[in-house]
Parts: structure tokens; sequence; C-alpha cells
DNA sequence: ATCGAGATATACCGATCGGTTTCTTTTGTC
DNA sequence: GACAAAAGAAACCGATCGGTATATCTCGAT
């Protein structure tokens, strides 16, 4: 067995279940039953609970926006289209089977304080989606690509929010056609 | 003591507890000595957390839209205004000394399945603010109102996540600037 | 003045929380 | 095959969880 595997183990098998449960929801005991590890190999990689919920965090971070990119590449082919195709990924994701919201937007909930490391994760992972809608903004050659990319950043959280607490499965077409009307303008 | 004081003083304490530290995190013991009830009191009132909670969000609900519409209404003063004003009553909100965030979002962040009645009312909140605005934008005799309040409810919403997770300040006026072409098309 | 409803404080319940300890077994490395 | 590091099982810790029970007290309506 690597090195590594216990340790990722048990941050997959946490990541599912704050996903689904909630941070504070879920205990540390449900996490080392399920991924099936002595509570000593657990406290063996993690210091606290604190410390395996910041790691879930950065590996969720890491996961997702990989994916992200790699499904806008893969709809979008042109600096154009990739811009709106944005929103295509938005859709995937809102459609598969188990959505349950941002993560991100989900830990700041639970940890309202600014300072909370976790919060602060969620904003650096808002961040950095934002960097790369403004990369692909400037792919495109548009006049202001930071101001379009905060534009479609405050469309596709509106739609992620719209799609999980309404259960709007089309919220991802309706951002992009609002998101069309400022890509337009601005290319 | 009037008859409900108690019930009352009971939903506001535990209103501020779950706002701002989470539903989860926050005990019923913690709410009991912050409310200086009895236990016996409390639980005579409700017969559980949860019961407590569903009435905590009903009375954040009605106490959000109605003061929401008060100030929607105090600032603009024809139709066209306040469709416009609701970003300048987002704009006060977010920056309150105690923002932490739309309750209702940061409710279903914690009970994420679709079928949890504190998901159903948060998603009814939603459902309510966008039948405000969908009033809103008839009273101004706007071409397709139902779009144009679903339009303003995604950037609503989107503000309101980028104001809480990113603590951006200037949030509810990016979404204003943005909002204005949708209703500025549609008049 | 009395009586009952509702409030109080307090102790208690079993379960679970996050976390530690002890001791044994497995495992990869030299 | 020896040895140390890692992992295992399980008991245990004090604290807190949501919730109940008991016994006293306060107070308004009759």
């Amino acid at each position: 067995m690597k090195k590594n595997s216990k340790r990722e183990q048990i941050v997959d098998v946490a990541l599912k279940l704050f996903y689904k449960d909630g941070f504070n929801a879920t205990g540390v005991e449900k996490i080392r039953e399920t991924a099936n590890v002595s509570k000593k190999t657990l406290y063996n990689h993690f210091k606290s609970k604190d410390e395996l919920i910041l790691a879930v965090l950065r590996r969720r971070d890491e996961q997702f926006r990989n994916n992200f990119m790699r499904t806008v590449e893969r709809i979008g082919k042109t600096p154009q289209e990739r811009l709106e195709a944005v929103f295509d990924a938005c859709d995937e994701w809102f459609n598969s089977k188990d959505f349950c919201g941002c993560m991100f937007i989900n830990a700041a909930a639970e940890f309202t304080e600014a300072d909370n490391p976790c919060h602060v994760i969620a904003a650096e992972h808002l961040r950095l989606m934002n960097d790369y809608i403004t990369g692909l903004a400037k792919d495109a050659g548009v006049e202001n690509p930071e101001k379009l990319a905060e534009q479609i950043s405050f469309l596709m959280e509106g739609a992620t929010v719209q799609a999980h607490v309404s259960g709007d499965k089309d919220a991802a077409q309706k951002a992009k056609a609002m998101a069309l009307v400022f890509i337009n303008q601005s290319a």
C-alpha cells in the first residue's frame, strides 16, 4: 500500500460526507468507519478535525477547478466559445447526480466569520475561479476582461444558489443567456 | 408578561445564534442560557430543536421580507426606481454590521436534501422574494415581468454570495449595474 | 384565598462529540 | 529474518449533545 493512500482515502471519504451532510453534522467516528481506518491512523494524518476539513477543502478546490477547466475546454474550442462554455460546465455540474451546491458556499455558511481558515479557503476558491475566467476573457480579447469575468462570476454564483436551493435544473442556461448580453457587448 | 413573550424571546435569541454560528453548531443549551429561560420552558414551546429551527426560519422570512420591502419602498418612489432600489436594499444589508450571508442559503447548505423541511422553507423564501420582485416589475409595466424578476433574483443571489464569501462590500452596486442592462432593455 | 398553568432550577438520561491511550498486528526495508 | 514504522482494535477521556423528570415557585383568574 502506497505511502499516501490511507490519507487520500480518508480525505476522499470525508469530502463526500462533508459535502452531503455538512461539516459540523459529520462526526469523526462516521468518517473513520466509512473510510475503514482506525482512529489512530486518522489522527496520525490529521492533528484535528479542523485540519481534516482544511485538507478536504484544498482537495476539493483542486479537483473541482481541474474538472471545470477540462470541461470548459472540451466544450468550447475558441476563446469566445469557452466563455460561454463556463455555463455549460455549470449545467453538467448542476445536473450531476450528487450535486449539493457549491462546497465553498456551504463552508462559508457554516463558518461565517471572515477570518476563519475554512472561510478564507472558500474566498480563495471563488477568487481562483474568477482568475480562470479572467484568463478566458483575455484570450477572447475583450475590452475589460476583469470586469467581464466578475460579471460572469456573479451569474455563476447566482445560478449555483438557484440550482441548489430552489432545485432549478435550468439555472445554468438561464445564467448563460444573461451572460451573453455582457459577452457580446464586450466583444 | 405577555402570553407569547417567552416564545418570541427564545426565537429571537435562537435566530441570532443560528445566523452567526450555524444551525448544527449551536446547541440547545447555549440557546437556553442566552435566552435566560429554563429547558422546560423551551421544550414547552417547541417539541424539538428541529421545530425551533423551523420557527426561526419562518420568523426570519417574515422579518427579512418585511424589512426588505419597506427599504425598497423608502428608497424608490416610482416602480422603475423600486426595481433598482432592490440592490440598494441589498447594499444596506451587505454593509450592516452583523451580515452573515443569506440565512436561507446557509440553511440549504447545512440541510442539503431538497425534501428537508428547512431546505423547503429556504426555497420558499427565495420564491417569495422573487414574487415580490415580479410584482415590482409588473408595476413598472415591463414586457416580461416574470423573466426580469428571475434575472434580478439571480443577480441578487450572486451578489449575496460574493458579499458574504468574498467580503465584497460593493457587490450590490456591481449587481445593480448589471441589472440595469436588463431593466432598461425590458422597459 | 385558592387553584392551576406556566415558569423556575437542577439533576439526570443515553448517545455522541472530538480526541487520547494502550497494546497488538501488519507491513515494507535492510 | 530482524526491525522500525505504520496500522489495527478497543477501551477510555471529559464535554456536550438533544431531551426528560422532579420538585418548587410565581402569578393571574376565579
